[in-house]
DNA sequence: CGGGAATGATGAACCTGGCTCACGGTGTAG
DNA sequence: CTACACCGTGAGCCAGGTTCATCATTCCCG
């Protein structure tokens, strides 16, 4: 029997572990968590206003005026006016940008492949599923709530 | 055919959902998630000196002042003197301290049993294995580099 | 036993990532 | 044309982290 709280614990163990990988990128790339993030929203849904980008990352508009200036100043994006509404600015990656999202990408395919690796696919297949199940069932918690 | 990103970003939702639930009783309790942690910390080792809570969390000794400072403020713990080692400190839980552990200590049991209650037995297990296999090639990952 | 090195906690100064509130510029519906 | 709504940002705040320097204590070795 398998107590409940230790496989949680397993799961925040994970993903602890994955930050941890993360947060290695990071120092090799220069970049921070957040701007991470931010790049890979970007690379996602391509150029975007800081509005939609707030709304995507779940912080305030003014948190990402901050990271689009830091972003900025090490010449991952840059500011584009928008074409058809001039109160908002298009987030754009630059080149430096567009490889630091690719690089971002292998890195995170690269680290599932090296993890789920040695588990054989029916048993990743139950894994994935249980997973979706317990997503689903944390989200009807939630609705409850 | 799982693939195998897909799985990580799964691991990775359920992860930041479950943070989003710590984020709710921290609400409630009144608590930081990193004062939350060093209570949690707190509670498995009972009474510690700064410099064994500081490796416990992997932070600075410096950082652990901080938090011992706040946690202090709000009367969850006391700085008592070490028994033998004038130098040190003992963090130790006040009844108000205790509380939160045994409050956070539940907490996170009834949400690991609402998420896994759906889950079949034999099935559980074949995700706990799964998790801890993983967790293994992680470290055998890190190792190497 | 004595003195130098290690250790435990903290003050000072700094960065990032969050937040709110206020404000100016722009868009849009009446 | 006027009012309202929306986009970005300045100002100011807080928490959580860091490093570096300092002081008291402990420990170890000659």
């Amino acid at each position: 029997m398998v107590s409940p709280p230790a496989v949680l614990d397993r799961v925040l163990h994970l993903a602890t572990l994955v930050g941890t990988d993360l947060a290695r990128f990071e120092d090799e790339s220069g970049l921070t968590t957040s701007r991470a993030h931010l790049l890979w929203v970007l690379g996602a849904a391509g150029p975007s206003t800081q509005q939609s980008l707030a709304s995507a990352l779940n912080v305030s508009a003014r948190n990402v005026t901050g990271l689009v200036d830091g972003l900025g100043a090490s010449g991952h994006v840059s500011r584009e006016p928008h074409p058809t509404d001039r109160r908002a600015t298009l987030v754009t990656p630059t080149a430096k940008g567009e490889r630091a999202i690719r690089e971002l990408r292998e890195s995170h395919e690269q680290l599932a492949r090296q993890l789920f690796a040695h588990v054989p696919a029916d048993r990743l297949a139950v894994f994935a599923a249980t997973l979706d199940e317990t997503i689903t069932a944390f989200a009807r918690l939630m609705e409850e709530t």
